[in-house]
DNA sequence: CACAAACTGTTAGTACACAAACTAATTTGC
DNA sequence: GCAAATTAGTTTGTGTACTAACAGTTTGTG
């Protein structure tokens, strides 16, 4: 296996005059390209083993979970989901019985959002699944390799 | 997890099961979540850099210019996107003039889709700051770093 | 105290992304 | 030769995801 530099992996310019089209660029090389892909691997892993909700809603209810209640912004801000995309995924939890929410007294603005004893349920249900989908996600590698692509995954975010 | 530098890497036999062991689930550290934040990110550098066309977009463009001609499906499948998806993304293509559609005689069922000489031209002009885009979403990593993570990003696709 | 600044939640608009159901055209298999 | 299977494209419905604009509410500062 040849050893190659990043500069030739990220821009590699050969600059052959095909009728200069930027023929060079080679699309599924790039690194934004190819995580959609794995990620479109990881929601099929993850719609396969929990039928039940999707990723964005799972997050939330873990957070909830974890944290006992929490305003609507501030749940966002912690699953990294803005403020106009939590509403929708609220509202899907609140309609299922998952979650519940009250106006907080105190500051009029708020809305505090707290699992249901059928959220905890739900979720301590699907927590052991929850693993499996990033194990599974991660199975193409040795155990050696997921903790490097973890730990620079990490360093990416 | 432990610190350590990259070329220990290769000669260490620790397990990195760090994420298996059952009852206290991280939501944090699971390959889902943080690949969502990384994306993130991507995108957002991805629009600062190519305000003029998403990522999507982008992609079917480059693919199409690079290949002269396809159908619609096909093209689709060559960039993993599916047909009910495909098809809002050509139409805004179409729309604004980049690439051009006419059913083929051979086969009535087929749209093959050119890029106008418009859409060469943008594409032309902006693929190197898709390089560029690239380039600064992995800009945290070290060249080595780099490397590594594009090889085990390509063995999760 | 007043008032601007900041924050919370909401709505509208655009753009993926996928499943499912459908039409029409083509290929196959007997 | 013709029914069955396959393929190409479309439509509908659900669910992210972000921007921009907006109305109340609270707060910090003059």
């Amino acid at each position: 296996m040849k050893k190659m530099p990043l500069s030739d992996i990220v821009t590699d310019h050969h600059d052959a005059d095909t009728m200069g089209t930027g023929a060079d660029y080679q699309l599924e090389d790039q690194v934004g390209f190819i995580m959609r892909c794995v990620n479109q691997r990881h929601l099929s892993i993850f719609s396969r083993l929990i039928p039940e909700l999707t990723p964005t809603q799972f997050s939330a209810l873990a957070k909830l979970c974890a944290t006992g209640q929490a305003s609507q912004n501030e749940l966002g801000r912690m699953i990294a989901i803005d403020a106009a995309t939590i509403k929708g995924v609220v509202d899907r939890l609140k309609h299922r019985g998952l979650i519940s929410s009250e106006s907080q007294p105190s500051d009029l603005r708020r809305l505090i959002l707290k699992p249901t004893e059928e959220g905890r349920i739900l979720f301590h249900h699907i927590s052991t699944a929850a693993q499996q989908v990033s194990e599974d996600t991660l199975k193409p590698l040795s155990k050696k390799e997921k903790y490097v692509f973890m730990k620079l995954l990490d360093k990416l975010r």
